[in-house]
RNA sequence: UCCGGGCUGGGGUAGUGGUAUCCUUUGGCCUUGUGGUGGCCAAGACGUGGGUUCAAUUCCCGCGCCCGGACCCA
């Protein structure tokens, strides 16, 4: 016997449909608004990562050398991979791009709650509008999927943040501020004191003051966005293309799940516009949910042609979005689901597996036996996958032209001539014949 | 990488310096034709390596994995 590696999680059928309930979901909700599905490789040059995220970044990278001497790494995101296929092709393809995936991607970190080393990730984006409307679409897909899966505006909120807000409240102080450093000190806000939180915004480049003032901003334009414009007008275009998304987002739909928050910054450089993090609004998950935003010199920064771009990126394996769910009641049944099970008895293959090949036919989940069984353990077979109908096919209902067909919630069985079953019934049960 | 807690049949547990309890599960049978409610039989565990000891599942150390936290967050 082996154990698995650390990070990495085996899945069982049970669970398995669960996930499949909530990838199905999500995933539905994507193509509903017209995204279309991508496939993208495991594996990439690690120079990719590398060279755009720096040297410190192969510590969390699942990186080796192959057999050809290349440095590859097992992909630990999609946007680089995502960029280069948009780059490759940006002139042919018809604008907006709007794609999605769901796949696994690794990173080699601790885990934690709700984080893995291997975890599967949907990515959806959409290149090459700078609208307001398509932030506001990706918040409004990001919202569906929630609520398609059950949640409403009690179990989660989008706390939604501008960029550019940060950067030139940043860069309105005469100071000589590290924009990039600051940001960061704002993301870390809400996870420490305000005497630390103030203290990073110095180590950053603001005075004591400034610091303080810096703060007291935010909190101010959480309230009114106006606020930050009288203090300077640098945060103009910012301000209006940020209240433009959430107006946007009000008119399809979504306004009630967004919060405004400027404490939420992104830990990620990229990040050029709006930004946003879904958290569970009862706090019981302190991680953030997911998060996107909008990244607009990306592309570019790739070797493409420059392109705006928004996106999200729900984790749904190996993530916090389970959490979420299990939280609030819910989470997919852990079940398995049966709709036919084809009972055997004596030398009557032929006719149970034509009959398992027309119920099949119908698009019915039909099990029959492979093993030998003896009547009583196939019926307790039939039970153990939660089958709804058992169809006993035996010698003795076949010598009187008849199937038996057995409700396994009630236990009631009817006979039924064999030339009516499944006959012009899509779903035949016990019901149909009783 | 660091810190805290954990690890006993497939799952859940009891217990102990002298190799282990119960529940459940799985397979078979009672019942070559009636499961989810009975009975019988069987299978199946001390994560791993080392140390202390006459003897280690039990005490000590390393490692692995699990849960949680720090760091980091793409």
């Amino acid at each position: 016997m082996y154990e698995g590696i650390k990070g990495f999680s085996d899945v069982y059928p049970e669970e398995m449909a669960a996930y499949r309930a909530v990838i199905d979901t999500i995933e539905d909700t994507a193509r509903g608004y017209g995204f279309r599905e991508i496939a993208t490789p495991a594996m990439e040059p690690a120079e990719m990562y590398i060279d755009k995220s720096g040297e410190e970044i192969v510590e969390e990278l699942y990186a080796f050398e192959d057999r050809g001497g290349r440095q590859v790494a097992l992909t630990p995101e999609l946007t680089p991979t995502v960029a280069r296929m948009v780059a490759a092709r940006a002139q042919e393809l018809p604008k907006p791009i709007k794609w999605f995936s769901t796949r696994p991607f690794w990173r080699y970190e601790e885990p934690q709650q709700g984080r893995f080393r291997e975890f599967y990730q949907m990515n959806v984006d959409i290149f090459g509008s700078e609208e307001p409307d398509a932030d506001a679409e990706i918040l409004a897909v990001g919202a569906d999927m929630l609520t398609g899966l059950g949640l409403d505006a009690d179990d989660f909120e989008f706390r939604v943040s501008h960029r550019d807000i940060l950067g030139e409240l940043l860069r309105s102080f005469d100071a000589d501020v590290d924009v990039r450093e600051a940001i960061r000190a704002v993301d870390k806000s809400e996870k420490v004191e305000y005497n630390e939180y103030v203290g990073l915004l110095v180590e950053a480049g603001l005075s004591d003051d400034q610091a303080e003032t810096f703060v007291d901003l935010l909190d101010a334009g959480n309230d009114d966005l106006d606020e930050l414009v009288a203090f300077t007008d640098d945060v103009e275009p910012a301000v209006e293309n940020l209240s433009a998304v959430l107006d946007a987002a009000a008119d399809f739909g979504v306004r009630e799940y967004c919060t405004l928050s400027l404490e939420t910054a992104r830990g990620l450089d990229y990040y050029t516009g709006v930004v946003f993090e879904c958290f569970d609004a009862e706090g019981e998950i302190s991680r953030a949910i997911f998060g996107g935003g909008r990244y607009d010199d990306l592309i570019e920064s790739y070797g493409g042609p420059s392109l705006p771009a928004v996106g999200v990126a729900p984790g749904v394996m190996n993530s916090t979005l389970p959490l979420l769910l299990q939280r609030a009641g819910v989470w997919p049944e852990e079940a398995l689901t049966t709709d036919y099970y084809v009972l055997r008895v004596g030398d009557t293959r032929d006719v149970a597996a034509r009959i398992a090949r027309q119920l099949r036919e119908r698009g019915h989940v039909v099990e029959s036996d492979v093993s030998g069984r003896s009547f009583g353990a196939q019926l307790g077979y039939a039970d153990s996958i939660n089958a709804e109908t058992v169809v006993i096919v035996g010698e003795r209902d076949l010598a009187d032209g008849e199937i038996t067909l057995r409700d396994m919630d009630s236990g009631e069985q009817v006979g039924v001539p064999l030339d009516e079953f499944p006959g012009d019934h899509e779903r035949p049960t016990f019901d149909d014949f009783a």
